[in-house]
DNA sequence: TAGGCCATCTGGTCCT
DNA sequence: AGGACCAGATGGCCTA
């Protein structure tokens, strides 16, 4: 993969701040005021009532305007969530290019085989087998257990091997 | 310059 | 009704 760097991205949609700065007709000002205004002015005739179709339809875009940028602003929050989490997951897979950030495709991938290799480890052992991991898809699963234990001493292994034992244990009689 | 990856916007649908 | 979720579109950045 590529290493990245960070960069603002440019956003090409107005800023809800400037939005509100310089629309005319605010959320504070709906429809039912400009009413209000228009009886105080005695609205009566024919132009009067297409000035209120006309400030009715201006209120009703910005507003739509309004929603869509907030809209907005909380779909840029759930993808900074979801981007947090593929970063989390990147931190717990070993993988050989530790300088390198790996893609979403490629974490999702890996997070994958080493599951899958982890849960093979799991089930040779519980079954008496020696943990001899065997090479699922295209991750190679031998490498990935050198690594993992490289990172991870004896008694957290054990640890985390039992844990995962017992949780796939109760998956099966569950299942 | 093409292609890969990504962030953001957008409208539709689902869920609470 | 409003927010969450989703997928398609678009455009920017980066590398080979």
């Amino acid at each position: 993969m590529k290493t990245k760097s960070k960069r603002t991205k440019h956003r090409l949609a107005v800023d809800k701040e400037a939005f509100l700065r310089e629309t005319t007709v605010s959320k504070e000002e709906p429809v039912k005021r400009l009413r209000c205004k228009e009886r105080q002015n005695g609205g009566n005739s024919e132009s009067h009532k297409t000035d209120t179709v006309k400030a009715k339809h201006a209120w009703k875009n910005k507003d739509r305007h309004l929603r869509r940028l907030e809209s907005n602003e909380r779909e840029r929050q759930r993808m900074h969530k979801l981007n947090n989490a593929f970063q989390a997951l990147r931190e717990v897979i070993p993988h050989v290019r530790a300088e390198n950030k790996l893609s979403k495709i490629e974490t999702l991938t890996l997070a994958k085989n080493y599951i899958k290799s982890l849960t093979s480890t799991i089930l040779q052992m519980s079954s008496g087998h020696l943990p001899t991991v065997e090479v699922t898809g295209t991750a190679n699963g031998s490498k990935l257990y050198q690594h993992y234990q490289q990172q991870h001493g004896d008694d957290e292994r054990d640890k985390q091997l039992k844990k995962y034992s017992t949780q796939i244990h109760s998956y099966r009689q569950g299942s």
